[in-house]
RNA sequence: GCUUCCAUAGCUCAGCUGGAUAGAGCAACGCCCUUCUAAGGCGGAGGUCGAAGGUUCAAAUCCUUCUGGGAGCACCA
């Protein structure tokens, strides 16, 4: 049942019957709950068109459709009975609903299994991007956003009826891995792997490999015709002697990297990993030497040149497992683990195509794509005469290859596309990055689109999210040395939760503290705005008070136990099936009316690519029913069938505050 | 300098394509646990929506200018 609907097309007939338009109308809840439950604004908009008051108007339209309730005209007839309509000053025409079509609303959300929560007409599947984290540096607070945000954005597709996927997307091909192995390195930390004896094995090996890998490219050749049939009955033997050759040649190229391979990495730890990065990060500043060389192992690792690529491999290994580690505590899962690196077969393709297409140029030796648009190098009005020409600056082009042969996080980015397109048919690709990226993406994707490697069809979107700030206002970074690590945040959170449940005597299992303790950090996070800065406050997130995760987590706790005890002691247990409403008092109407809030405010995220409308539209409903719960007695109604509408009521509740919680991400609790 | 974002209650923030008296939460004050979980409920108090113009029946919302602040501006990610 869409409610909004059906008034709006009651409105609509009665004004085409009037000879007037629909156009420029909106039906919306009211703003004014006491007064009624929808407004529309059609009068005020369209006595101005007319040059009539707005008023008279309005009064004009709600005769209108007491005269044609009793008509022919078939919407009319059949729902303008659900509603009650009436002029209001300035020329609103206010809509209250009818109790009985309340609670038929209440009884079709319960038995839909969506649970009224409106499904996109055409399904699309959404590609998810992660962007962040760094697989060179531990997770701090700064990250926290992308997985949460992403998360729930995800869910929020999900629960819409789209298809999606993620992936974790981790920066792990960048600089920061040539800055991080090179302080390894100069440490001490791997002299086992540029050990002189090594390096020469390595080398010696390594000649051989070169001559396996012609060898293995005849191979290919050999083997290629060894499919043919006719071919291979004639050679047989031939045949056979080769592609075993083929595969000892192929063992023997591998040995080369295995003699890194077998070296542990044991004396590398995250912590090292820890104060390692920042060190160097912060050298490559002020040491023009360090940063050269940084480059150049950035380049080695790029070019998969050993030992660098086997001690990257083994770092990345390292952190990638810590990330998924903290990305779990968080709910946070991920079809895709991939990195930037993965996209490293693709980089050369994708150069290519732009060279090919003529798109790239050279620009001080490095390699550049034009992606600013016409019109956007326009002269800006002369303040005074003597001023010189200025003009507005158009966007500066891509760098796809650097001076050094060397790729950047726009050229892997790009080839992640090409990558991505020939996986899947993929409708929209979603970045979650913070906005200090912004340009980068929007040059990645005017790019992409120039290039033909996204196809015309395909959304490219960068959800710009706020950086979270610390109490100075300045964003939490790796490099200032002020870092408070993501596990330490989490940490706190299950430790005030714990001490929460202990104090009111709740037997805990060993995940509910967690459950209840990023549930406030997330609802915290995700009941701002997305696009806009936020401070990180401690104690915010540690507060469990008022409109947070824990009060939805709570609410639907204390419904579990009314529902528990109604089974236990008065042997009743409502489902979907069973439930029976009757919305009668203020506070069952609020109920409902909260529901049909929460149900809208789906809608409303998925075209902002926002959360904050479906926490706000949680928090009500749980509000709405904290209110209900505190003057309704249920469980001692003498009246049996008004307690079972009462207990139905209770159970839609909780059902459309676990899907909301589900959607944003955060646990539900059985108890607490 | 250019690009872009922001400014709403003491604090943290909502406010959708302009609409009726600008809303929450926290903090502070006053009530409500012999009755289903008080991490709760109820009640007041708290505002020249950064400033000034403009558009109109109507502006926190749209336009212009200004002030204050954040971020980004080619080989970092």
């Amino acid at each position: 049942m869409n409610i909004k609907n059906e008034i709006y097309e009651i409105l609509c007939e009665v004004a085409k019957s009037l000879g007037l338009e629909c156009d420029g109308m909106a039906v919306a809840f009211s703003s004014r709950p006491q007064m009624c439950d929808y407004q529309s604004n059609f009068a005020l908009t369209l006595g101005k068109k007319l040059g009539r008051q707005p008023l008279e108007l309005a009064e004009q339209i709600v005769q209108k459709i007491y005269e044609l309730k009793n008509s022919k005209v078939e919407k009319i007839a059949k729902n303008a009975g659900k509603f009650e309509f009436f002029a209001a000053m300035p020329g609103f025409i206010n809509i209250k609903i009818a109790p009985q079509t309340l609670a038929e609303f209440c009884q079709q959300t319960c038995l839909d299994k969506n649970l009224g929560v409106e499904q996109v007409k055409n399904p699309r599947l959404i590609f998810f991007d992660y962007g962040g984290a760094n697989v060179a540096k531990e997770l701090h607070v700064g990250h926290l956003r992308s997985p949460i945000v992403g998360e729930a954005l995800k869910r929020l597709h999900m629960a819409m009826g789209d298809r999606v996927l993620a992936d974790a997307h981790l920066g792990d091909y960048g600089l920061q891995m040539g800055l991080t192995i090179l302080q390894l390195k100069e440490d001490g930390f791997l002299d086992k792997f540029f050990d002189k004896r090594k390096m020469a094995e390595f080398e010696k090996l390594q000649k051989t490999a070169e001559k396996c890998q012609k060898d293995i490219k005849n191979c290919d050749k050999s083997s290629k015709e060894c499919e043919n049939i006719n071919n291979c009955t004639t050679n047989e033997a031939k045949c056979t002697e080769t592609v075993e050759k083929c595969g000892e040649n192929a063992e023997n190229c591998k040995k080369a990297a295995d003699i890194f391979d077998e070296i542990p990495l044991d004396n590398v730890t995250l912590d090292v990993l820890n104060d390692e990065y920042p060190k160097a990060s912060k050298r490559k500043d002020v040491d023009e030497q360090f940063k050269k060389q940084a480059d150049l192992c950035t380049l080695y690792i790029q070019q998969q040149k050993e030992p660098y690529y086997t001690i990257y491999k083994k770092i990345r290994t390292l952190s990638v497992a810590e990330i998924k580690k903290n990305y779990e505590l968080l709910n946070c899962n991920f079809d895709f683990y991939y990195g930037e690196s993965d996209a490293a077969d693709y980089v050369d393709q994708t150069v290519k195509i732009f060279v090919d297409k003529g798109l790239a140029r050279e620009s001080e030796g490095a390699l550049v794509v034009d992606v600013a648009r016409e019109g956007e190098h326009v002269p800006i009005p002369k303040k005074s005469d003597d001023e010189p020409q200025r003009y507005k600056n158009p966007m500066p082009p891509a760098i796809i290859k650097k001076r050094n042969g060397g790729d950047l996080y726009a050229t892997t980015d790009i080839a992640t596309i090409l990558m991505r397109n020939k996986d899947f048919d993929i409708d929209e690709i979603v970045y979650l990055t913070d906005n200090r990226q912004g340009q980068h993406f929007q040059q990645v994707f005017r790019c992409c689109k120039l290039a033909g490697i996204s196809p015309e069809k395909q959304k490219l979107t960068h959800i710009a999210f706020g950086t979270m700030n610390g109490a100075d206002g300045k964003p939490f970074k790796t490099r200032s040395g002020e870092v408070v690590r993501l596990k330490e945040v989490v940490g706190l959170l299950i430790d005030k939760a714990r001490g929460k449940l202990i104090e009111n005597g709740i037997a805990q299992d060993d995940d509910l503290p967690r459950k209840i303790g990023v549930g406030a950090m997330k609802f915290g996070d995700l009941s701002n705005t997305v696009e806009k800065d936020y401070v990180f406050d401690i104690d915010k997130f540690l507060s469990f008070d008022g409109k947070t995760g824990p009060y939805l987590q709570y609410t639907v706790a204390r419904i579990n136990s009314v529902l528990t005890k109604a089974k236990n002691e008065k042997n009743v247990q409502i489902s979907r099936k069973n439930c029976v409403f009757s919305i009668q008092t203020p506070d069952e109407r609020n109920i409902a009316m909260a529901i049909l809030k929460l149900n809208s405010a789906y809608q409303v995220c998925y075209d902002a690519y926002s959360l904050n409308a479906l926490c706000l539209a949680a928090f009500e409903l749980a509000s709405a029913f904290s209110g209900f719960y505190n003057n309704q007695k249920i469980l001692s109604e003498p009246d049996e069938a008004k307690r079972i509408q009462l207990l139905s009521i209770c159970f839609l509740v909780k059902e459309c505050l676990e899907k909301a919680l589900w959607t944003l991400g955060i646990d539900s609790v059985e108890k607490m």
